[in-house]
DNA sequence: GATGAATGAGATTTCATTCAT
DNA sequence: TATGAATGAAATCTCATTCAT
């Protein structure tokens, strides 16, 4: 089995990523100790100071991956113009639904990013504008009420990803396909009877 | 001015309490020191030792005090049965203008009460429990479509209420009265336009 | 029931001894809070400084009341000269009966005095020399063996007495006349049965 | 020079024991300040911790290793069954000399053991124990007499052992081999002349 | 004679981080 | 690439003692 040389410096370096992740998405940034990443990957203290400056840095770099993770993601999925109505919410369904997936891939960087990091609501925001950029353009496309403010409506979204997320999706309580679904047919129908609209 | 026996003390405490809360809101459980918080006090650190225990006693007296109050306000705002449709949303915004009333009144509390106790999750799965009851009771009382999960839609409200929470009230961008109209309007309607509801 | 003036106060600080010399009898100086000793005489801690200057001073007052009762007793049953053999041992007896009803009556200064005091070897010491003062001036009047060297036996002699004191008076498991009866019998006539000393 | 790996820490902890050991014995428990330890071993405080979990498990540790060299000293000299009367005495001295010859080769272990140990009295019942099982055995071998209660032989025997090493052997004014004698001799014939015995 | 409230001084312990190898 | 050993800095907490009433 040949190796390359660095490579088992990588791996280390690698080792520690995992551990801390998990650590730090177990018990927060204070409660985690380094002896206990290192002990976790197998290596001791000085060892760490190898590949990361500080905690800071290993919890900063972490929080990093989350990040451009979730912005590629996004830029992959963003709502084309000129889509057809009957389409939409089958859009809408398929991109909550790689995202979910995205989140459940990463359960701990997730936990980090979205909970832990001090940046956590910077990311938040990052993700409102997002949607709230597509949410606009849709509403103004026609395909939604016009007589919603939008800010509110796309932090509401993004509390619900959140919190189906926290509750549904990490614990594996539900498949990202499903939660897409439910919140999409939530968010778009609403909750009262159809024959309720009807009246109005 | 004449003042009962015991008033100083009291006093302190309060002081104290309230200097933690703010201290613990805005830092965290860990980067908060005894000495900040007794400074802000005006007292030194063996004083908090004579109202506290530790520093976890505070901490947890700040979250009992919020959820019972969190309790007393829920215990007064339960959905009486019976009531007539149209009252029904309008119920539903006067409950939840209560909801965000109390937490803008006590935002330190509400800050450490629903993101960094460790019982955050406890706190927020007995909320949903409420949601979830009052719900269902709507839904098979035939206010709400019986099509949907209601136990994911209690996650979805609940969601939304953290989130809105956080971004636009405590921050005082919108008042509780605002944001329980808007909240209950996009649950209740949906997103999409009623046109294309009457299409379906 | 009519009472002297200050008779509130020298109730307080006679309370205040007795519940130091229980707690630090039990639990030893330094395991031994003033909150403690206040609380079990029904005081609070600025009282205690009304009647001593500091931890010390109570501590020191109860060793001194120690040393000074045993100071009388010692004095009050020196051997008088020129006593007849028969009765020696009876009188050997007497003395160290009252010697060890006297630290029975005090159990809790006995154990600061014997064990706990910075002085107490001084005032082992003390008694010791008292011991061989006494015990030479019986063997040079012939009635103990001339063989022995007497400071050995007076050390001997308290390690017994303290010793028993511990495990068999205190905790009241033999009474002190049971005890002078049985070390006096052992120290004067020894362990070898009568026969094996005729045979030498 | 060369050493072996984990050289060095070992002569570290070993330093610590022993500092803490001498300033236990010299000072208490309490008196006794990791910081002055640490200073006398020629570390920082922090290095404490790498070896001993706190100031009690050090304590502990010496207490245990007082306990079980005691131990092991006292199963190699157990009196063997069947000695010849007139090696008995022989046996004893021997015995009890290396017990005191224990002692003053660990003079901290055994103050701490001794004096200041909260299992002290635990330890010393332990003793007692022993010399009781060896002291009855040879009663009913009839080398002693049958009058005495050897319950409390062994407390004086105990108690002669303990004095005479805190007052004679630890201060080095006696050597364990005189000190032996002389308590083997006290014991056994006793303080009365030979021609009194034999009056009787 | 007594107390509610407060504090100065100091001890133990923790943890991220570094040195020397 | 890795580690055994050590440390700087700081935090929590305790307790005897005092102030003001």
């Amino acid at each position: 089995m040949v190796r390359e040389k660095g490579w088992k410096g990588k791996e280390s370096r690698k080792r520690l990523l995992e551990a801390a992740a998990e650590e730090f998405a177990l018990r927060g940034f204070h409660e985690t100790k380094i002896s206990t990443i290192v002990k976790q990957a197998g290596l001791t203290q000085p060892s760490f100071y190898l590949y990361f400056a500080s905690k800071e840095a290993i919890f900063d770099e972490i929080i990093h991956d989350f990040r451009s993770g979730l912005g590629e993601l996004t830029a992959s999925i963003r709502l084309e113009p000129g889509i057809e109505p009957e389409h939409l919410l089958q859009r809408l369904v398929q991109a909550l639904e790689m995202v979910f997936s995205f989140l459940v891939r990463n359960p701990h960087m997730t936990r980090i990013g979205l909970f832990l990091a001090p940046q956590a609501e910077q990311i938040k925001e990052d993700l409102t504008s997002l949607l709230l950029e597509n949410l606009r353009a849709e509403q103004e496309a026609g395909y939604f009420r016009a007589d919603v403010e939008m800010a509110t409506v796309a932090e509401c979204l993004l509390g619900m990803i959140e919190r189906l997320t926290v509750t549904h999706l990490l614990p594996g309580k539900q498949t990202p396909a499903r939660l897409a679904k439910q919140l999409v047919d939530v968010l778009m129908y609403g909750m009262l009877p159809r024959e309720s609209k009807a009246k109005e």
